[in-house]
DNA sequence: CGGCGGCTTGATCGGTCTCAAGTACGGTGG
DNA sequence: CCACCGTACTTGAGACCGATCAAGCCGCCG
């Protein structure tokens, strides 16, 4: 059982205010929705939006990481997902956001009007066939999720720097944007538990830490096995 | 940990062996897709589909109930959800499936082809529309299931409990198709926990128990306090 | 009536949580 | 440049919840 963030009142970022990039093709109405997103800046901890309000808007993460959750009454907070740079996000079927989203550390976010992206996808099939696949490959991540989620904690841990390995570039170090409260909630462990492992795993020469947000990984063959995929 | 589910050597149902429903209205292209369904019987246990299979078709409950699950190599399975009367299942943007479902018990299913759907979908905006909304179902369903899976056993059962009551005909009584290493492996829990606790609620007479297959609810806002939302 | 599978119940074990200190680090102000 | 502070992280000891191991019970079907 985990405690709540602690709340940093986050001022909403006023959508108004966004600084407008320009619009490179503004007249072609087919391809990416890449030509219609506005940036906007986020501090850390900022709320990007919250659960139950109107789902407007859809993200990309241009800089920094997001972190999208949902909490018990009780406080205890379970992250759905980690979204780094070229991630979109913030997608709904229905209009109101089904999960909460705040910036982990000063980011810049692309926006969407959402209404534009679904009258799009209403004209060009291949749109469509683009939203589709986005929540489809959600839905695959969060089932997935689901099975991690069984796993025992060690199993866990390494799945998780398996995962945030692949991501990266490829390097043999992985940066982590987010504390360790974050990875706890998303592992559905406590912080001391994901602690205390990540210490196993460096003894057991698995992994070094250079510094507590950055794991070189030394031994991806012996995490693999831990993952017990 | 669970074990897998025992292999009752299910003989793989012939896609070419159907009893093919008359077509009620062939020229009609839009609106619902349930025009296209074929209909197929499932035995006790038979599956499906299984992980990794190319996913050509897609499917609708007409009567009995159907588990979707993943299981970890050493054969811990996570059943990700129970689909019942009415429900859609099977549906990949990718085209091979993600997860594996069986039927529960003796079950009719109908069968939709999945190449014929998809170019359905993408002269029809609506069925576009149909798809997606589908999809972001089950991935809601998929993030809620998260957040149960880091609750407490009494939580989890509490929560299953409402669930099922919310989807059977809005009855006093649950009637459950699935055995208890099935309601196991979909709360992440052992049989022995899922007993117990059922056991733990009848005594607090939130529940009663005509049989161990049919639930009783017989203190609604008991149970509901119990499943910490 | 016998046997089998599904379910319940009991006793014990172990992994993770909880509570509580202690340590490293980054920023801020002198 | 250094002292200080707050936050994040680590580490330890003990408790507790759910898993495991092991019987027993029930209902169903032969």
């Amino acid at each position: 059982m985990s405690m709540p963030t602690p709340a940093i009142a986050p001022r909403r970022a006023d959508i108004a205010s966004v600084r407008q990039p320009r619009m490179t093709n503004a007249h072609a109405p087919a391809g990416t929705l890449e030509m219609m997103g506005a940036a906007m800046s986020f501090s850390r901890n900022e709320e990007i939006y919250g659960e139950g309000e109107p789902a407007d808007y859809l993200y990309k993460v241009a800089r920094g990481a997001v972190r999208m959750y949902k909490v018990l009454s009780d406080g205890r907070r379970q992250i759905g997902a980690f979204y780094l740079p070229g991630d979109m996000f913030g997608l709904e079927a229905g209009d109101t956001h089904a999960s909460s989203a705040e910036a982990i550390g000063d980011a810049t976010i692309l926006v969407f009007k959402r209404s534009a992206v679904l009258a799009l996808s209403a004209r060009d099939a291949d749109v469509a066939r683009e939203l589709w696949e986005m929540t489809a490959r959600e839905l695959q991540r969060a089932q997935d999720h689901m099975l991690l989620l069984i796993k025992s904690a060690q199993e866990r841990v390494a799945s998780f720097l398996m995962e945030m390995a692949g991501r990266g570039c490829g390097n043999e170090e992985v940066s982590l944007p987010m504390s360790r409260q974050d990875i706890a909630d998303f592992l559905g462990l406590t912080i001391e538990t994901v602690s205390r492992t990540i210490g196993h795993l460096e003894h057991a020469n698995a992994i070094a830490l250079p510094s507590s947000r950055r794991i070189a990984l030394r031994n991806r063959a012996m995490l693999s096995r831990m993952t017990a995929s």
